[in-house]
This record gives structure tokens, C-alpha cells and sequence, in this order.
RNA sequence: GGAGCGGUAGUUAAGACGGUUAUAACGCCGGCCUGUCACGCCGGAGGCCGAGGGUUCGAGCCCCUUCCGCUCCGCCA
């Protein structure tokens, strides 16, 4: 017989004491008693989360998602209430009635936020049994992945799954009260909508009525909040959710969140502003922090000179240099041939070991690096493999353009630009993490500015939207939109907070030449644009505000404050890296008649054993 | 589409060069215990080593295939 038998058999036996819950009502959380509560009778309902059972006396520490309360079972006291007191187990679920008492002098436990009270139980109820959970319900049990998604609901009673989807709840909350207070209407917007070609890949749901065309799920409220602006919404929010058929990582789910805004007759100080303020509110009322306003500001040519990527980690310095200037003429023919050439100075770097350097360079490698040059500066020499390839002026040309000084490290990437900067700008995060040089609890905002509005896709063979198509090109660079699309700058903003992109918006066309001019840029022909977008050039045509807004990814919001390492941890219910959920099964095979309904059929039908009939 | 890490009692892990009966901790079950708080003490049960195939006298360990989880690249307007 197994232990999950023998489990089974005991808490069959235990389901005979099972009451139903009658007229009872809690009187109190499992987190609020205190001494002045000395004397009160109360009603706890909650969890077993432990029990020390000592033959006499029967300590239970009672749990619900606020915290926990010791209860006691006492021969002495209550003898009729202790009796049957030795069958609780693990998460059975209680109801007690008893009297608040301050714990015996010394026996008070100061890591409670109710340990310095016990409720002395006078009457109680078994409420449910329950099996012996797979894993502990404790912070400290680390359970696997997969386990865990299976059981979530047992996940989620955990003290920490709990703070997150409360602190979560908190973001929320406070991002309607500032939205609200600024007089924006939360309008909802649909599910089912329009497949759009540009962008992410969407999730498509067929139509019965319909068959052979199919909604496709929004990656985002995009257009239709724009309409909202078209109708004379003025300012719109909602806390809508997303849909992006893309294969996930830590920090992206299938289907997400987004505090979607927009704003009427408004600039990009404005939304801003506005922006700055809603993440005060949301430092304040659910992390307790007061943020410094405005926040600092760089643009997309800054970020990707000094930091090689499009969301610096201001925590830390550690820039790049641009040194391909230096080395042109250089008879190491890697540098002198290279478009671009960029160094990353350690500052006491040159304790660094071999080992430690073959490891950054198989992790630049990724970003599609061939290599890693470095070297130390040692008071008397530089160690190198290169060294010996580079004249006595270009050392002199990189000492004193990066700045070198004895004992420190620096590394090389040469190349194309985007390998170059992807791979310096990420070895930078890794080296400051190697070093120490990230600062606990500093949050660190930055606006970047100024994006290019187009980027070239090789695989396309076309300029794509940087940010999306119906963002709006700075005046100055608006004469380049057809004629240099790598020229033209965006009217686009994003919010990045400690490396990471939490937000992200623009000023948008507002204009039906100003968006016909932007299809034009990105391929559509006028029937094309016309047979995709319609109903929103259409729409422009009646008197559209300039407008604009930005989007905040809560899930990402609510990972950074709870110090989450994965967005699955402030989800309730996440898929899987395959997007599948390991709680229930989706997605999963429909049974034919429902494919029938919908007029579809299967390239293959599914195997006999999964179908579903 | 690609790269890497992992899968061994309920859980988390250990398992030397391929060699008796696969370890440990926690949990679970039973007993004892009136001030514990991750209670303690004594005893016990618990395994298709992810799955399938192969090599071998012999496989948790080596080889092949495959499934699942995670991290990353591509992808993500």
C-alpha cells in the first residue's frame, strides 16, 4: 500500500467528521488578532497549515491568504473540542470559535504578525479534508515547474503567490484611482476583432456563422482605442487583455495584460506626464515608495550608443565606446575592417579569470558573436591575445578614448552594428551582475525618446513600423518618409524601468493624408490599405482629435515590484513555454462534430486514442 | 526553426570506471509526549530511476529515438 493510499484511507476515515458550515460566520482574518484582542470571542476559519500535536495540548497554526493565527486545543479548557482534535492534517479546512489570549510570558513568537496572541478553541468545525498536498504550501519548498502549474490552486495558498496576486490586485486598483481621478472612462473593447497583417501573429477563432473567416483575438486595443478618440471619449483607459501567437519567455505569456490609455488633444509632454504620474500613484499605494518625477530622459541614439540596447539599466554604469575610429588603420584586421568596433571597460576588471572569460565569451556568442577580444591593463603591460597586433598610437587612441587605468578589463565586439551592440549590451548586465554593481531596491526610470520610425526587415524585404503604423513621424524628419524611411524619427516614447521595457506609446497620426503617407511608406498600396484598415481611414475623415497614448505590460509591472524571476509567478493561471495549460490541459482536441460546425477539417485527423467524440 | 540545462520515493536532491538489496532529508503512516511554533523522541511504509528501443554477462549510469519542464537565440508592430 502506498503512502498516497494509506493517505487516502485516513482521509476517507476523517471525512465522517466533515460539518457543514450552519450558521457560523468568520469573525476575523488569520492575520489581524493582536493583545488588545485579549478576551474577545472570535471565529477563524482557514487552513491546517501546521500541527504540533504534543498527546496533551494541540497546537494548530491556522492559515488563510492574509497570514496565520496559532489556535490551541486544550484537554484542560475545552476537553470536548480537544477530543477529536488529533485527525487534522495538512490543509484540512477548519472552522473555530474560542477566545483570544495573550501567549504564556516568553512564548510570545515575534516572527508572527499574530504571535503575540492564541486563540484557546472552544468549539470547532471540520470543514473539508484533504489529501496530502504533492508539495509543502511554504516559500521555502522550491517544487518544480511543472508541478506546480499542475497544481496551481495549492501554488497559489502559498505565502508568496498570494502577495503577488495581491500586490497585483494593488497595481490595478491604483492605476483606476489615478485614471479615474483624471476623469478617464474605462471603455471595454472587443475579443473578437479583425486579423491585422502587421505585427505579432495573431490568434485566430473561427466563425459558425461564418465559416471559412475567422476573428482574430487583439494584440492590442490598438485601433479601436484610437476610435474611442474619434468618438469623443477624450481620455479612455481599460485594463485589457492581449493575444500575441508568439513563443514565450520568462517575461512574455501568450496572453497578457496591458493599462491601455489614450489621450485627446494632447502632445507627448502630456501623455508623459500623465504616465509619470499614474507609476507615482502606483509606487505609492502598493509599494510604499515615493518616485522622483520627471524621470530621465535619453533617446533611442543615445541608448543604443552608450548601452547597445533600446532599454538601458541605468543601476549601473559601465557604457560602451564607440572605437572603431581608433583601430581603423589597425593591424589587427578584424578591427580595421569591421563597420563597427565597440568597447566594454570593467573598472578593476583584470581579476577576471580565463575560465570566467571563455564563459562571457560563449554567452556573447548567442547574439551571434564569433568571439570575445579582451584585455587586462596591468601596470607595466597589457595581457592580450591581440596586444601584439596593435600600434603604440591606437594604444594610446583606446586608453585615451575608454578611459583605461591598470587593473582593469575591457572587451571588444567588432562587426555589424546590431551583433555588436546586442552582444556588448548584454555582457554589460551580466558583468555589472558578475560585480556586484546592481543596487538593491533602486528603481530606476527612464523615458527613451526619439525611435526610429521604420526598421528594414530582411525577411520581408520592406520597411516595417518600429512601433506600429499608426504612429506619427517627428515634423523635422517628416519630408524623409519616402525618401530616407531609415531618417525618419517617431513620435514614440518608452517607459523602461531598471532594463526592463514596461511600457511604450506614441503621438498618432491623426490625419488621413499623415496615415496614408505612413501605408505608403510601408508597402500598402492605396486598395491594400483600404481593404485592411477601411473602416479606420474612414473614420479619420470625420474630425479625428490629435491624439495619442501608451500601453503599461502589467504583468511585467507587477514582476519587477514582487521581485518575481518569472511573469508566471504574478499570473494566476500561466502557460507553459509550448503555451499550453498543465492544469487544464489546453489546448486540447474538439470532438468532430464541433469541427464540422465550424466547417473546418484537419489536415490529420488526430490520433483515436486523444479524439473526442 | 535553433542552442543549452533538467527529469531518480509524495517533494527536493545524492548516486565514483557499467557490478550485491538504489541513498539522504523533509513529508506520509503508527506509537509516545501539556507550551510548541519548520515541536521533539521511537518505529514503519513508500521506487516502472520520464517513456520506448539498443549495446552488454550485467544499465539509474553508455548509445539512439521520443515526451515533458525551464533558460536563451530567432520571433515578439
Amino acid at each position: 500500500m502506498s503512502q498516497y493510499d494509506e493517505g487516502q484511507d485516513i482521509q476517507k476515515e476523517h471525512a465522517r467528521h466533515v460539518r457543514p458550515l450552519g450558521d457560523w460566520r468568520r469573525t476575523h482574518t488569520c492575520c489581524e488578532l493582536t493583545v488588545a484582542d485579549n478576551g474577545r470571542d472570535v471565529c477563524l476559519m482557514g487552513w491546517v497549515q501546521y500541527r504540533r500535536d504534543h498527546g496533551g495540548l494541540i497546537f494548530v497554526d491556522l492559515r488563510d491568504r492574509r497570514g496565520l493565527t496559532q489556535i490551541v486545543f486544550s484537554p484542560e479548557i475545552a476537553p470536548a473540542a480537544h477530543a477529536d482534535a488529533h485527525i487534522l492534517r495538512s490543509e484540512y479546512v477548519l472552522a473555530i470559535k474560542g477566545s483570544v489570549r495573550p501567549r504564556p510570558e516568553g512564548m510570545a513568537n515575534p516572527q508572527m504578525l499574530t504571535g503575540g496572541v492564541e486563540v484557546v478553541v472552544t468549539e470547532w468545525k471540520l470543514l473539508a479534508t484533504a489529501k496530502t498536498p504533492p508539495f509543502p504550501v511554504e516559500d521555502r519548498a522550491e517544487v518544480g515547474e511543472n508541478l506546480r502549474l499542475q497544481r496551481r490552486y495549492i501554488d497559489l495558498r502559498r505565502p508568496q503567490m498570494a502577495r503577488n496576486l495581491a500586490l497585483r490586485h494593488n497595481i490595478a486598483q491604483a492605476a483606476r484611482a489615478h485614471l479615474n481621478s483624471l476623469e478617464f472612462l474605462e471603455v471595454e473593447t472587443p475579443l473578437l476583432t479583425k486579423s491585422t497583417p502587421e505585427g505579432a501573429r495573431d490568434f485566430l477563432v473561427p466563425s459558425r456563422p461564418n465559416q471559412g473567416r475567422f476573428y482574430a483575438l487583439p494584440q492590442s486595443p490598438q485601433q479601436f482605442k484610437q476610435l474611442l478618440m474619434m468618438s469623443g471619449v477624450d481620455r479612455y483607459y481599460q485594463i485589457a487583455r492581449c493575444f500575441r501567437d508568439e513563443d514565450l519567455r520568462a517575461d512574455r505569456q501568450p496572453e497578457f495584460t496591458q493599462i491601455d490609455i489614450e489621450m485627446s488633444f494632447v502632445d507627448e509632454a502630456q501623455v508623459m506626464e500623465m504616465a509619470e504620474g499614474l507609476m507615482a500613484r502606483v509606487f505609492r499605494d502598493a509599494m510604499n515608495v515615493e518616485l522622483a518625477r520627471p524621470f530621465p530622459r535619453m533617446t533611442w541614439d543615445e541608448a543604443m550608443r552608450d548601452y547597445g540596447v533600446d532599454k538601458p539599466d541605468t543601476r549601473f554604469d559601465l557604457k560602451l565606446r564607440d572605437v572603431t575610429a581608433c583601430v581603423r588603420g589597425s593591424g589587427f584586421k578584424l578591427f580595421a575592417a569591421a563597420p563597427l568596433v565597440k568597447a566594454l571597460c570593467v573598472p578593476g576588471g583584470a581579476t577576471l579569470s580565463r575560465k570566467d572569460i571563455d564563459d562571457h565569451t560563449e554567452f556573447v556568442k548567442i547574439y551571434g558573436a564569433q568571439g570575445l577580444a579582451w584585455i587586462k591593463i596591468h601596470e607595466a603591460e597589457w595581457q592580450s591575445p591581440i596586444a601584439k597586433f596593435l600600434s603604440d598610437d591606437e594604444r594610446a587612441a583606446l586608453t585615451r578614448e575608454i578611459g583605461l587605468k591598470p587593473g582593469d578589463i575591457v572587451f571588444f565586439q567588432a562587426g555589424e552594428p546590431d551583433m555588436v551592440n546586442a552582444a556588448l549590451g548584454n555582457l554589460r548586465v551580466r558583468l555589472a551582475h558578475q560585480f556586484g554593481l546592481v543596487p538593491a531596491d533602486a528603481w530606476n526610470f527612464l523615458w527613451v525618446t526619439d525611435f526610429p520610425l521604420f526598421e528594414y526587415s530582411e525577411e520581408d524585404n520592406r520597411w516595417v513600423a518600429c512601433h506600429h503604423p499608426f504612429t506619427s513621424v517627428q515634423d523635422a524628419t517628416a519630408g524623409c518618409i519616402l525618401t530616407e524611411p531609415a531618417r525618419a524619427k517617431a513620435r514614440a516614447y518608452d517607459m523602461v524601468l531598471n532594463g526592463n521595457e514596461v511600457g511604450g506609446g506614441s503621438i498618432r497620426n491623426h490625419t488621413p493624408e499623415a496615415q496614408a503617407l505612413m501605408f505608403e511608406a510601408l508597402g500598402f498600396t492605396a486598395e491594400s490599405a483600404m481593404d485592411q484598415f477601411g473602416y479606420f481611414i474612414q473614420a479619420l475623415e470625420y474630425g479625428t482629435p490629435p491624439h495619442g497614448g501608451i500601453a503599461f505590460g502589467l504583468d511585467r509591472i507587477a514582476m519587477l515590484l514582487a521581485g518575481a524571476s518569472s511573469i508566471r509567478d504574478v499570473i494566476a493561471f500561466p502557460k507553459t513555454q509550448k503555451a499550453t495549460c498543465l492544469l487544464t490541459d489546453a489546448p486540447d482536441v474538439v470532438a468532430a462534430k464541433q469541427l464540422r460546425e465550424l466547417g473546418l477539417k484537419l489536415r490529420e485527423a488526430p490520433a483515436p486514442e486523444i479524439s473526442k467524440e
